[in-house]
DNA sequence: CAGCATCCTTCAGGATACTG
DNA sequence: CAGTATCCTGAAGGATGCTG
């Protein structure tokens, strides 16, 4: 059972498993200012797309890191939040904020 | 000229833009250590193959990140360290290593 | 509205061989 | 030792159409 590479001793790449994709940053970036929307997401997520948006939200999901809510009304209505999980992410966000900051004012 | 999206108004995207990459990430961990030739990084940085690590090197080199020494010696000798900007990326990693941890620890 | 199903393209990254 | 040069594959992601 050498298959059990799904836990990698190195805390860094523990991280990098679960948000170690751009798509997945943006993603909580919106998500800390509050409930969205599946179509409020699809906005203020530039560029990506229901396929990958689908994806990347059901990964996280499943890792504990957001929470869907199903509001069984029609039109259909899907909420996603931040699990206290996922909100734990906040200062790795904030650091990397701040650090674009600091690199854009030196262009 | 719509070409000009290499800067994004964004601060966490400017952030992922240089270093939103699993390798990068982990060669900035290796070299918050102190100077790596090649060949260490090569074995530190489990998995990554030659083409890769000097592509990714490259890359940081040009964005500021990490500059480059090469001793004019037979065989050669290249050091790789982080300049002050790329050192500065550390509380991004430190906050990652930090949430890599709790986060193993509620598994 | 919030998806799922398909098909298709691209290119990051791996494998291999060679060199100053 | 520290690369460069090719070739190649897989899978992430894009485009489009359909549906409960």
């Amino acid at each position: 059972m050498e298959n059990m590479k799904k836990v990698p001793e190195c805390p860094v790449e523990i991280t990098l498993q679960l948000i170690g994709d751009k798509w997945k940053v943006l993603i909580i970036r919106d998500l800390l200012t509050g409930t969205k929307r599946f179509s409020e997401l699809m906005r203020s997520v530039t560029g990506i797309t229901q396929k990958v948006l689908t994806s990347h939200l059901r990964a996280m999901e499943a890792a504990g890191l957001v929470s869907r809510k199903v509001y069984p009304e029609v039109p259909p209505k899907v909420e996603y939040s931040l699990t206290e999980t996922g909100y734990s992410l906040k200062p790795i966000l904030d650091s990397m904020v701040l650090w674009g900051m600091q690199y854009k004012s030196k262009l």
